[in-house]
DNA sequence: ACCGAGTTGTGAAATACATTACAGAGTGAT
DNA sequence: ATCACTCTGTAATGTATTTCACAACTCGGT
């Protein structure tokens, strides 16, 4: 029926349980196919399950009661999201939507649960799972908090190299397509501002924008002016490329 | 030697161990004092070990390069802390200083992954603690990024009263004593409009400051203003246990 | 009781940033 | 190609917040 078996075997969390183990959790998840524009999850709903991201490209964002959305991130395939939940029945606390059509497992609390009282490494997957991502927006939060506009963006610029960077002949691209405005939303602050500061860094030669792509030129000087060290590259070989690089957001 | 074995007992993660573990612990961790003006960690230690705060109270900050300082967390009696570097065993991201004399219990990372291997119910513990802390972080960071100043001290002193309040005649006691400074180093802000704001709250009838103490009057206000639900209150009977009944650490 | 360090209060000047407004460029659909 | 759209660039204005500077107060310790 649904082929997303594979997703399962190839998830970090599941990846070395027995064939019948994983059998269990495809029985009793169910993948769900949405569209750009759709919802996922929204504040209101129960967080009954956590969910795995099969394709596509997935954004959490929280809104304030004046319309502004802060994004809190963005799921590649391969990455799992709505993950605090697993706990408490509550309410979910963002907006989950996909930025191109995506498909999700959704795995029941339950069963999450299940899995991790049996087996040890699942619980430790989870674990670790939380950590990276709490050290991640701890991190964040300190990078927001007294630092200017300009600063949070190239930290911002920076953390994405981490995770989109491409090494290029003169410096590393960022292979995911932000507007400003998204740009904007990351780091709380305009539209407007973001262009600005963007223009200028350009000007010092720091970066380049081309056609809605950023390529950072002298990421050291950048990590540098902010104070964090250099972020490492993703080398190329693996990482949640599902298909082909970047395939641009169709707007 | 040391009797910091009831702490053992009474915290969250290890109370349903049998006695024989809880004593394998103590033998395996040390307890070790701090005064006022100590650190207890700083951002190039190693991160070997998880703490256990068993008296005082310990702030986790981070320090800005031109030496501002993030309050990250205020750590009570019963709170681990440290714990995000169960894992790798990579170095600490803060600075970690008691604000009063305190003792903490050191339990080495690789005893807590070994418990973690054995005992679900710790991992589980590590867990929820991990997440629970995660939505804390990731709240705050939602409030800080688009509100004003006013509304950041406004969530703050709410998320306060949720750990710290006590119900008194006229309102919600938070009982914990910060300075201006520091509230400001919670919010992102400076010392001098958090003395202003605090004042223009106190003019317009929702606080009352008094010796170094805030008092909240109409919390729903307060609350509703900043588009948040009301926080529970403390409700007198217990309070910011994450362990439990240690309220008189008569040591 | 006194001292000194760490707080709090207040105001004027400087500034970073948001807001508003609009024009031009890019892109997808027909 | 053309249209409708969302994006990007830029500039003028307004405002919230920081910075600076200084006086008054609190409080723990000797």
């Amino acid at each position: 029926m649904n082929d997303y078996i594979w997703y399962l075997k190839n998830c970090d969390l599941f990846e070395r349980l027995a064939p019948d183990q994983i059998q269990k959790i495809e029985s009793r998840s169910r993948s769900r196919k949405f569209n750009r524009g759709d919802l996922i999850y929204l504040p209101s709903d129960q967080s009954n399950s956590m969910l795995l991201l099969t394709s596509g490209r997935v954004k959490i964002y929280h809104l304030t009661s004046d319309g502004k959305q802060t994004l809190m991130a963005i799921i590649e395939p391969g990455e799992l999201f709505g993950e605090l939940g697993i706990f408490e029945e509550g309410r979910r606390e963002e907006f989950a939507e996909p930025m191109i059509a995506s498909s999700v497992v959704l795995i029941p609390n339950d069963l999450v649960q299940e899995l991790m009282e049996s087996f040890p490494q699942v619980t430790m997957g989870v674990t670790r799972l939380m950590g990276l991502r709490r050290k991640r927006v701890e991190r964040r939060l300190k990078s927001l908090l007294f630092r200017s506009n300009r600063d949070r963006l190239v930290y911002l610029l920076l953390e994405l190299s981490e995770k989109y960077g491409k090494p290029v002949q003169d410096g590393v691209l960022i292979s995911l397509k932000l507007s400003h405005q998204e740009l904007a939303s990351l780091i709380g602050s305009t539209r407007e501002t973001v262009t600005v500061v963007l223009g200028e860094l350009q000007q010092e030669g720091l970066l380049v924008i081309q056609r809605r792509q950023v390529v950072l030129r002298r990421v050291e000087t950048l990590a540098s002016s902010i104070d964090v060290p250099t972020p490492k590259m993703p080398t190329g070989n693996q990482l949640h490329q599902s298909s082909q690089g970047n395939s641009g957001q169709s707007r």
